[in-house]
DNA sequence: CGTCGCGGTACGATAATCGCACGTAACGAG
DNA sequence: CTCGTTACGTGCGATTATCGTACCGCGACG
């Protein structure tokens, strides 16, 4: 059903910085002609999910009982949200749950302090796997080639001087991923941002999403990361696996 | 067009109870027909927003990016993070900001403590607007009229022994609410769960979302939501209303 | 062994979708 | 100030994808 696909692709157009776009914006965002797109949005205007100012639309709060829809419902992120709430109290650090969704992590459940930090993160965050402890711990679990794919497919920009957005680096990463079992961001992200992620496997022992402790740099080293925190995230990790049917 | 608003129709009937549904229980929960029905799972499938295991379907994370354009977009959610998270340091309870959506409340933005409760809420929840304090402040934004037909419309079930469902009632409680400018709700929604919320009004006045602090019943009396809690709940409200334009 | 409900398929009728062309508003150069 | 240009939203007939009914095979259940 092409109108289906079309309707979805135009709201995820909205994504972008802007936040109220003419149909010619979104237009050029999709690719899709501006009769298709005016089409599109007055159907979302009809349903709620979408409001207009004159020439330029926005998306409405309704949209989030898409979204809804499978966070109520879904096996993994209501099993793991007490385990995060669990292991964050422990640690005393913002910990989320995350799954692959094409070169891009998707936060699928999370706990967070209430340190205030520079990066606004939530349920439904995306972020881009190749430079993130998440992304890595998942796209290790892929076999090499589709990691490779996957990987060349993104555009890898620097966020920070330690950002690796090298094909043969980040590959090489994947294969300390996979030997060690954890993937340790040290501020690739964001300057003074310490994330340290380990795959969450089902009862078949199948990687189904990552489990990730992020904290301010200048409050854990990486040292620290490895010596306590991962044992206790390893400790999480398992619980939350077993919980999780094939 | 059909297809856009059938296809978001199907994407809802997940909401429910089961996570898992074949196309007869969706053609069931949407009344579609079931030749419609399999059309839009089999598109929702071929974009990656859904999952096949033979008959049964279930939602996959890619829904949330539907969600995520509006959260990452919108005026509302980005100016109220902030706010909520320094109230929520500063009271030590969990904080909301919610809109209206038919006779539902929608969670737009939440700062939570880490303390577990037993209602697991997050951005994009749902609840019926009549049984919360969220709530009753929204509906009593609106005109008279609006409310009870809101209200009329909504099935009304007691939660707990304390759960106001009489219509009368509740409208002399929305007349309480205009008055003082405050909702407070005392464990009508879970036995040991107390509420207290005020309007969010922009620079114009018109109230546009509402905000909520929620806290265990033994650690916060009503008079201490009224006494100490409101003054901050309002001055937060204040700040927000007052960076959100018309 | 019959019945019921399920999912899949096929197909003519129909209604939704397409993409072009039009009118309009904003803008800049002359 | 005016005219040409550009980009916008919109309307409309032709077209095509979509609809829903009917039917089939299958498995579960009584």
């Amino acid at each position: 059903m092409t109108s289906l696909a079309r309707g979805l692709h135009v709201i995820r157009a909205f994504a972008g910085v802007d936040r109220r776009l003419t149909i010619a914006d979104v237009s050029r965002a999709t690719g899709l002609t501006r009769a298709v797109v005016r089409r599109c949005l007055y159907t979302l205007r009809e349903l709620g999910y979408a409001a207009s100012d004159g020439r330029t639309f926005r998306l409405q709060p309704r949209i989030l009982s898409l979204g809804y829809a499978y966070l109520a419902t879904a096996p993994l992120p209501i099993a793991a949200q007490p385990v995060l709430t669990e292991l964050s109290e422990r640690i005393g650090e913002a910990t989320t749950v995350g799954v692959l969704d094409e070169g891009t992590v998707v936060y699928v459940a999370r706990a967070s302090t209430q340190r205030i930090m520079s990066v606004t993160l939530g349920v439904g965050s995306r972020l881009q796997a190749y430079c993130t402890a998440l992304g890595r711990v998942l796209l290790a679990s892929l076999p090499s080639a589709a990691a490779a794919a996957a990987l060349a497919r993104e555009e890898r920009v620097a966020h920070t001087r330690f950002t690796v957005t090298a094909l043969p680096q980040l590959l090489a990463i994947l294969e300390e991923v996979r030997a060690h079992d954890y993937a340790l961001n040290d501020q690739e992200l964001e300057i003074g941002l310490r994330a340290i992620a380990v795959p969450v496997r089902n009862v078949v022992g199948a990687t189904v999403a990552a489990m990730n402790v992020s904290a301010q740099a200048s409050r854990l080293s990486r040292r620290e990361l490895i010596e306590t925190v991962l044992p206790a995230l390893r400790a999480a990790a398992e619980r939350l696996g077993a919980e999780l049917a094939p």
